[in-house]
DNA sequence: TGTACATCAGTGAACGCGCGTTCACTGATGTAC
DNA sequence: TGTACATCAGTGAACGCGCGTTCACTGATGTAC
């Protein structure tokens, strides 16, 4: 039952898209390929006329689900106080193709670390993307705090939402997302000086 | 081949600890039951003697990991720098079990927030273990601050940790912990109130 | 434009494998007399 | 203190199951003439 090329395509990117989704649930090793693909409307079988291994759809998953967050990031707002609003868009629990709620980084961390070159390399193309995002939305800082400023809040709001998501007292998973919106939104806490 | 009752909690403790490592290289469904029954010198068989499932090992040796973590935390420095002294220590790389690089919240995080409710709780005590210590080597904040500085210190470095594994340049990598360390052992870097 | 044929997306059965878990068996331990 | 017996930690084979992956087959698509 072969398929035009254009559905062919569609057919490829609605199984991304489905992944992306079902990694997020489950983490790369809960789901499934047969999961996967049940999900997105068809048989186990197919998968392998779209991908060589599960693997490379991990890899691709991952660089998808970062350019989502990415678009999302940039599209946002600009001006004065565009660093802080990403910072409470990123921490916010609604929205979550748009914060890191959704975010692998976040949702399968710990999975990253251990998975195959391809996909780091996604994941970390991914945290540059959004690095790159902060600290044009932060111009009002010197450049070479910029950067810092960037990469500190990105891991420091990365590692809230993941302990927010481990924890299983509701009143300090909400501590713990606010006092990182707080002390992250606040301007000249995470620029200041050693000593 | 039946054992003494010492013997007995010896090779418990032995198959926890063991756990306890194994979970840390692969991860929590990366290690199966077979490769630490194994890795402790035992067949697979022996695990059900010592526990009903392989759950109710991961949340004893979530435990056991954070309890490690929460004891070298608390044995180490006191006064005047303690709190900056144990973030210096927290996000080092050597001496694995008293540093981030070998806690559960980093290693499994992901997989944490999926787990069984015994070991979500486990994993949240040892998280608020952790935030007792650290208010207080922090006596010298205003009370009503100190909670705040500890949860925060905390997620920030858990997740400047978590992205230092993730990523796959290790001049980012460092970056990544040097920020991390810089900004959060900065006194008032933390404390500083909104706007 | 019409016809013949190679291509290949999708199906569903099957593969080998490793997982968590169970079980009959062994034999030293701890206990009851 | 010595003897008989129930207990139970450890072994290794086996269980059912789900995983990632392969394959023969189907039939619509795209292509060559």
């Amino acid at each position: 039952v072969k398929k035009s090329k254009a559905e062919t395509a569609e057919t490829r990117k609605r199984i991304v898209e489905t992944a992306v989704r079902e990694f997020r649930q489950k983490g790369f090793q809960g789901a499934g390929v047969a999961d996967i693909m049940k999900a997105a409307g068809l048989t186990h079988g197919a998968f392998y006329r779209h991908f060589d291994s599960k693997d490379q759809l991990i890899a691709e998953a991952c660089a998808a689900s970062m350019d989502t967050l990415v678009d999302n990031a940039s599209g946002a707002a600009e001006g004065e106080n565009a660093f802080l609003s990403d910072i409470e868009s990123f921490i916010s629990s609604e929205n979550r193709d748009g914060c890191l709620g959704g975010c692998p980084l976040v949702l399968v961390g710990s999975e990253l670390a251990r998975s195959d070159p391809e996909t780091r390399q996604a994941a970390t193309r991914g945290f540059r993307s959004l690095m790159d995002v902060m600290v044009k939305k932060n111009l009002c800082r010197s450049t070479d705090r910029a950067d810092g400023d960037a990469v500190f809040a990105l891991s420091a709001m990365i590692g809230a939402v993941t302990m927010s998501r481990i924890v299983d007292d509701p009143e300090l998973s909400t501590l713990i997302l606010e006092e990182a919106k707080r002390r992250l939104a606040a301007p000249g806490s995470h620029a200041s000086a050693r000593r």
